[in-house]
DNA sequence: CATGAATGAGAATTCATTCAT
DNA sequence: AATGAATGAATTCTCATTCAT
């Protein structure tokens, strides 16, 4: 019995990584539930029977995503680190997270701008949960208080740091680069500090102009 | 003759609008040519007889964000504005790209990071041809010398100017943001000076450290 | 006008020769017209215009190959040359049709045995034309009168001149075999004398039977 | 399980069968899987599921044939009969074949001079395998050793042991040919015969010559 | 838990043909 | 005589899902 539980979540787990992998690189639409299942070794029926159907997996994926973005702000509102250190501590998390999640990351934000209606209303029940607690960490440490300065900052601040992402394409690419942990110290000093001092920067300027 | 020629453009234009539109809500795979036709006013295989298949309307948008891209590097090396008006230059020419051509720029900008085989090739091919006149502009305006610091620099750059698309949910959203010109002038405000002042402050840092 | 005409009849002819070199390679049903106009230099249109339909242009393969069996037929019979000129007439007069006729004759003799529905009523037409002048011939050199005999003996005889077409892959084969003038010698001359020597040891081994 | 196992491979079978005789009326590319999946009685996505595809029900039919004619010869060679019982064995298993498995025999037939590009090298790899064993067989009975002859005589002996099938339109003819086990008996006898005779001929007149 | 056969809808693409010019 | 845009039906193939075992 606890073998057989110990085997079905293993197949459970398989198929979420093989689908957080093939989403990540090719995008949700354009991988086959066949595809999935090769790469997860397991049965095609499998994914109806612990996902419900495909779209199944994409919430999962989701939900994680959430879950951990969540937990992120979460302990940055509840700590009181100051600007410099929040913002630090804030991209560090951020950084961590791509290491350890980086294809449940890159799904999350290659799905966020498009339209699944079947996930829409499941996407938005997910962004309302963490709406909340972002605006909170916005306004404690940037002290961003207007709401379209905020739908300017929350979107920027998160393709900042994502943005190793974003512009790169995943394959047969010219330039190469070695993602390994010098990278992604720099990468995380570099965009704590554009972060930082562009926004220090920015409240400054807004200031002397009033 | 002449009306000949304006219908045919008119077809080709007519699938080249619907695609980019369906395809910046839906992403390229789950868009289907029935949709766009049926958009677009045409018949299905007027597709295939402009476009030789699907993904030539990809490559065809693709191509046309490049140019457009192209050219606004392309003026700003050949500019000598200085930092802070060659900062608040390129952002604005963005700004304005995407004013103008929203959807050929939300498709590039969700198809990079993918990795659709059929035209990775040529995706890569108009990556090199851009990829110059890039790494000009970061060295002639921002003094960015050092290849890892460009390699994090160039897609934090085009991140944070595509941010507004990249963590918005196209419809059903319970934050209704009316994208006029007023908000995209306080947006390309925002960004030029976070921008800005964000890499001053990062050069500063470096140099004290040193 | 005589230019006009001339030109006209070039590209029906051209289609004509298009047309008999792609099916013979790849099957009348495989052969789009698209191909054939393309290969032929010619409009999609002009297909129609000349031919009516794509069915038009088999028609008149068929056409020409039976006018030109017809011929030889009509001659054997009409000349008096004995079993073992006659034989060797029939078979030199049909290699010349092949070298000559090539493509002609390979489409023809891979259409007799399919059933294209909309041409059946046309090869039914066109066979029954032939049949009385190849029975004649039959009846004449081979003393083949015998219905059952003739079913036989008939198919025989065209499928040994043709035989070097029938089980020779066109493409990419292992066996090089250089199809010049020597070859059809050789070729003619062995199977006339199989064919020959096969039908009277044939019609000799039937009396002794008997 | 015994039941599943036979249901699925009646699936297939019978897909195989239907398509035998339809591809050995109109021809391969005029066979659309709808219709012979319409014959069968199966689902046309039970084509793909058994076959990978189209091309695979045809690569599968000349297999088969190809394992049959290689058998055919096989035995030929191991056998010890002299040329008349050889050439009588050789057109008699040829004709039980044709009896037993006429449409993969015609399907095989007419697909041997086309040239349908995805199984040109499948075709080659067949061909390769059957090639050495008809040379020996050529050889041991009928002590053809020159490479041309040999090239004229291998399908010249295939074509005429099928030419009831290559000059005969299989529908609406005005000949009505019963093909009954009479008819192919005195129809491999008068192969036999002309194939025996012809080549005893052929072979006198040779050294005559000399 | 797991398998694999089966389904039917939908995908992209190609087809021969037509029509206005 | 010739063009090329346009059509709609037909093509093969793949999709997610279901079902009996």
């Amino acid at each position: 019995m606890q073998k057989k539980k110990k085997h079905s979540l293993s197949s459970k787990q398989r198929i979420l990584e093989a689908s957080a992998e093939l989403i990540a690189v090719n995008g949700y639409a354009a991988v086959g539930i066949r595809k999935i299942a090769e790469k997860a070794g397991v049965n095609i029926s499998m994914i109806s029977y612990y996902f419900g159907s495909k779209i199944g997996i994409l919430k999962s994926i989701m939900e994680d995503y959430n879950k951990e973005v969540f937990a992120i702000f979460f302990e940055l509102r509840n700590k009181d680190l100051g600007l410099e250190n929040g913002t630090k501590y804030f991209v560090k998390q951020m950084v961590e997270l791509i290491k350890r999640k980086e294809n449940i990351c890159k799904v999350a934000m290659l799905e966020i701008p498009l339209d699944v209606p079947e996930i829409s209303e499941h996407k938005l029940k997910l962004k309302k949960e963490n709406h909340k607690i972002m605006k909170g960490s916005l306004r404690k440490y940037f002290k961003i208080f207007d709401k379209t300065e905020g739908l300017i900052m929350g979107p920027l601040f998160m393709s900042m740091v994502f943005s190793n992402f974003l512009f790169i394409t995943p394959s047969k690419d010219f330039i190469d680069i070695k993602l390994d942990d010098k990278f992604y110290d720099k990468y995380a000093e570099t965009i704590s500090n554009v972060m930082l001092y562009g926004l220090i920067g920015y409240k400054k300027n807004n200031k002397n102009k009033k």
